[in-house]
DNA sequence: CATGGGATTGACT
DNA sequence: GTCAATCCCATGC
Protein backbone atom coordinates (compact mmCIF):
# COMPACT_ATOMS: atom_id res chain seq x y z
CA UNK A 1 0.00 0.00 0.00
CA UNK A 2 1.23 3.76 -0.81
CA UNK A 3 1.65 6.63 1.39
CA UNK A 4 -0.69 9.84 1.79
CA UNK A 5 0.54 11.86 -1.28
CA UNK A 6 1.62 15.37 0.01
CA UNK A 7 -1.19 16.83 -1.64
CA UNK A 8 -3.30 15.34 1.71
CA UNK A 9 -1.55 17.31 3.55
CA UNK A 10 -1.59 20.66 2.25
CA UNK A 11 -5.05 21.54 3.07
CA UNK A 12 -6.35 23.16 6.06
CA UNK A 13 -5.35 21.24 9.08
CA UNK A 14 -8.72 20.68 10.44
CA UNK A 15 -9.56 18.45 7.51
CA UNK A 16 -6.64 16.67 7.85
CA UNK A 17 -6.97 16.05 11.27
CA UNK A 18 -10.51 14.54 10.85
CA UNK A 19 -9.19 12.79 7.81
CA UNK A 20 -6.40 11.33 9.25
CA UNK A 21 -8.55 9.46 11.70
CA UNK A 22 -8.45 5.70 10.98
CA UNK A 23 -5.23 5.91 8.81
CA UNK A 24 -2.30 4.20 9.39
CA UNK A 25 1.05 5.18 11.37
CA UNK A 26 3.85 2.85 10.70
CA UNK A 27 7.20 3.16 11.88
CA UNK A 28 10.25 0.86 10.80
CA UNK A 29 13.70 1.51 12.32
CA UNK A 30 16.69 -0.20 10.80
CA UNK A 31 17.06 -3.73 12.46
CA UNK A 32 14.01 -3.67 14.55
CA UNK A 33 10.37 -5.27 13.85
CA UNK A 34 8.21 -2.90 12.06
CA UNK A 35 5.13 -1.23 14.64
CA UNK A 36 2.14 0.56 13.62
CA UNK A 37 -1.50 1.55 14.30
CA UNK A 38 -4.52 3.47 13.58
CA UNK A 39 -4.86 6.69 14.27
CA UNK A 40 -7.76 7.01 16.71
CA UNK A 41 -7.31 10.52 18.24
CA UNK A 42 -5.90 13.80 16.42
CA UNK A 43 -5.88 17.06 17.20
CA UNK A 44 -5.25 20.01 15.05
CA UNK A 45 -2.65 23.03 15.64
CA UNK A 46 -2.22 26.15 13.74
CA UNK A 47 -0.52 29.70 13.68
CA UNK A 48 -3.61 31.85 14.45
CA UNK A 49 -4.20 30.59 17.88
CA UNK A 50 -1.80 30.72 20.75
CA UNK A 51 -1.75 26.83 21.65
CA UNK A 52 0.17 26.47 18.37
CA UNK A 53 3.90 26.07 18.53
CA UNK A 54 4.04 28.37 15.60
CA UNK A 55 1.59 31.49 17.07
CA UNK A 56 5.50 32.99 17.89
CA UNK A 57 6.13 32.25 14.37
CA UNK A 58 9.67 31.33 12.68
CA UNK A 59 12.17 30.25 15.05
CA UNK A 60 14.82 27.12 15.43
CA UNK A 61 11.51 25.53 17.38
CA UNK A 62 9.05 25.89 14.86
CA UNK A 63 11.07 25.73 11.45
CA UNK A 64 9.32 22.41 10.57
CA UNK A 65 5.90 23.75 11.40
CA UNK A 66 6.32 26.85 8.55
CA UNK A 67 8.00 24.03 6.38
CA UNK A 68 6.72 21.99 3.52
CA UNK A 69 3.23 19.69 4.24
CA UNK A 70 3.84 15.69 5.12
CA UNK A 71 7.01 16.11 7.36
CA UNK A 72 6.72 15.04 10.68
CA UNK A 73 7.16 17.60 13.59
CA UNK A 74 8.73 15.78 16.82
CA UNK A 75 9.55 17.93 19.87
CA UNK A 76 10.02 17.00 23.05
CA UNK A 77 7.25 17.47 25.93
CA UNK A 78 8.13 18.16 29.25
CA UNK A 79 11.36 17.07 29.29
CA UNK A 80 10.79 13.89 28.90
CA UNK A 81 8.13 12.81 25.99
CA UNK A 82 8.33 12.62 22.47
CA UNK A 83 5.22 13.74 20.43
CA UNK A 84 4.68 12.97 16.76
CA UNK A 85 2.36 15.95 14.53
CA UNK A 86 2.35 15.97 10.95
CA UNK A 87 3.05 19.38 9.24
CA UNK A 88 -0.25 20.66 7.43
CA UNK A 89 -1.14 23.70 4.83
CA UNK A 90 1.36 25.12 2.25
CA UNK A 91 4.88 26.01 2.99
CA UNK A 92 5.18 29.33 4.93
CA UNK A 93 2.54 28.56 7.25
CA UNK A 94 2.39 27.09 10.47
CA UNK A 95 0.02 24.35 10.98
CA UNK A 96 0.39 20.65 12.26
CA UNK A 97 -1.94 17.98 13.33
CA UNK A 98 -1.15 16.00 16.56
CA UNK A 99 -1.75 12.47 16.94
CA UNK A 100 -2.89 11.63 19.99
CA UNK A 101 -3.87 7.98 20.23
CA UNK A 102 -3.53 4.49 18.00
CA UNK A 103 -5.12 1.10 17.84
CA UNK A 104 -2.28 -0.93 17.78
CA UNK A 105 -2.27 -2.60 14.27
CA UNK A 106 0.95 -4.88 14.04
CA UNK A 107 4.66 -5.28 15.56
CA UNK A 108 2.82 -5.58 19.22
CA UNK A 109 5.32 -7.56 21.35
CA UNK A 110 7.89 -4.81 20.07
CA UNK A 111 5.61 -2.47 21.73
CA UNK A 112 5.20 -3.72 24.94
CA UNK A 113 8.64 -4.46 25.40
CA UNK A 114 9.38 -0.49 25.01
CA UNK A 115 6.77 0.24 26.65
CA UNK A 116 8.10 0.24 30.12
CA UNK A 117 7.98 -1.05 33.33
CA UNK A 118 5.01 -3.41 32.29
CA UNK A 119 4.37 -2.91 29.12
CA UNK A 120 4.25 -6.57 29.27
CA UNK A 121 1.43 -7.16 31.28
CA UNK A 122 -0.32 -4.26 30.00
CA UNK A 123 -3.79 -4.27 28.03
CA UNK A 124 -3.40 -3.18 24.07
CA UNK A 125 -5.89 -0.12 24.57
CA UNK A 126 -2.77 1.27 27.67
CA UNK A 127 -0.09 0.70 24.60
CA UNK A 128 -0.92 3.64 22.96
CA UNK A 129 -3.58 5.66 24.24
CA UNK A 130 -1.49 8.79 24.88
CA UNK A 131 0.86 11.00 22.25
CA UNK A 132 3.74 10.62 24.83
CA UNK A 133 2.82 6.49 24.87
CA UNK A 134 2.45 5.84 21.10
CA UNK A 135 5.81 7.49 20.40
CA UNK A 136 7.43 5.03 23.06
CA UNK A 137 5.16 1.73 21.90
CA UNK A 138 6.92 2.57 18.10
CA UNK A 139 10.39 3.91 19.40
CA UNK A 140 9.91 7.46 17.78
CA UNK A 141 12.38 9.67 18.40
CA UNK A 142 13.63 13.74 18.15
CA UNK A 143 15.80 12.75 15.41
CA UNK A 144 12.76 11.65 12.81
CA UNK A 145 11.53 15.53 13.48
CA UNK A 146 11.72 17.15 10.14
CA UNK A 147 11.60 14.20 8.35
CA UNK A 148 9.26 12.99 5.28
CA UNK A 149 6.13 11.35 6.05
CA UNK A 150 6.50 9.02 2.89
CA UNK A 151 9.54 7.73 2.77
CA UNK A 152 9.78 6.80 6.41
CA UNK A 153 11.16 4.94 8.88
CA UNK A 154 7.82 6.77 10.19
CA UNK A 155 4.89 6.55 7.42
CA UNK A 156 1.86 7.31 7.16
CA UNK A 157 -0.88 5.23 5.18
CA UNK A 158 -4.67 5.80 4.16
CA UNK A 159 -7.26 3.93 5.70
CA UNK A 160 -7.47 0.35 5.66
CA UNK A 161 -11.03 -1.43 4.27
CA UNK A 162 -12.07 -1.85 7.53
CA UNK A 163 -11.72 1.95 8.27
CA UNK A 164 -13.82 2.81 5.20
CA UNK A 165 -15.60 5.97 6.93
CA UNK A 166 -14.83 5.98 10.98
CA UNK A 167 -17.27 7.79 13.27
CA UNK A 168 -16.03 11.04 15.18
CA UNK A 169 -16.56 12.92 17.77
CA UNK A 170 -15.50 16.60 18.16
CA UNK A 171 -14.22 17.84 21.37
CA UNK A 172 -12.18 20.19 23.26
CA UNK A 173 -8.32 19.76 23.22
CA UNK A 174 -6.24 18.40 26.17
CA UNK A 175 -3.57 19.78 28.09
CA UNK A 176 -3.36 22.93 26.59
CA UNK A 177 -3.95 26.29 28.70
CA UNK A 178 -4.85 28.71 25.62
CA UNK A 179 -7.40 28.63 23.42
CA UNK A 180 -8.95 25.82 25.06
CA UNK A 181 -12.48 26.42 24.16
CA UNK A 182 -11.58 25.49 20.19
CA UNK A 183 -12.97 22.00 19.14
CA UNK A 184 -10.15 20.65 17.48
CA UNK A 185 -9.64 17.44 19.28
CA UNK A 186 -10.97 14.42 17.14
CA UNK A 187 -11.61 10.85 18.09
CA UNK A 188 -13.58 7.74 16.66
CA UNK A 189 -16.50 7.08 18.41
CA UNK A 190 -16.88 5.07 21.71
CA UNK A 191 -13.24 3.41 20.73
CA UNK A 192 -11.40 2.24 24.00
CA UNK A 193 -7.93 3.01 22.88
CA UNK A 194 -8.45 6.81 22.84
CA UNK A 195 -6.69 8.80 25.92
CA UNK A 196 -8.29 10.30 28.68
CA UNK A 197 -10.70 11.76 29.32
CA UNK A 198 -12.97 11.14 26.42
CA UNK A 199 -14.95 13.45 24.77
CA UNK A 200 -18.00 14.22 27.00
CA UNK A 201 -20.74 13.40 23.96
CA UNK A 202 -18.76 10.25 24.08
CA UNK A 203 -19.64 8.17 26.91
CA UNK A 204 -19.34 4.28 26.07
CA UNK A 205 -23.27 3.37 26.69
C1' DC B 1 23.30 34.01 30.56
C1' DA B 2 19.20 32.86 34.01
C1' DT B 3 14.69 31.73 34.26
C1' DG B 4 10.34 29.47 33.56
C1' DG B 5 6.94 26.97 31.24
C1' DG B 6 5.11 23.24 29.02
C1' DA B 7 0.34 19.75 23.05
C1' DT B 8 2.48 14.13 29.54
C1' DT B 9 2.68 10.18 32.24
C1' DG B 10 2.74 7.17 36.13
C1' DA B 11 3.04 6.82 40.99
C1' DC B 12 1.17 8.01 45.07
C1' DT B 13 -2.30 10.26 49.03
C1' DG C 1 -7.36 14.14 43.71
C1' DT C 2 -1.81 15.71 43.90
C1' DC C 3 2.90 15.75 42.25
C1' DA C 4 7.60 15.01 40.41
C1' DA C 5 10.54 13.79 36.52
C1' DT C 6 13.41 16.22 33.02
C1' DC C 7 14.91 18.85 28.58
C1' DC C 8 14.24 22.14 25.01
C1' DC C 9 13.90 26.67 23.95
C1' DA C 10 11.53 31.39 24.16
C1' DT C 11 12.04 35.30 26.65
C1' DG C 12 14.17 39.01 29.14
C1' DC C 13 18.00 41.15 31.42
Amino acid sequence: MQTLPSDFYDRPVLEVAEDLIGCVVEHAPPGEPPTSGVIVETEAYHESEPACHAFVGLTPRTQTLFGPPGRAYVYRSYGIHALLNAVCEPEGVGAAVLIRALQPLTGIEQMRERRTPLGAAMRDQELCSGPGKLTQALGIELTENGGDLYDGPVRILPRPPAWREPDVVAGTRIGITKAVELPWRFCVAHNPHVSRPRPVDDRPR
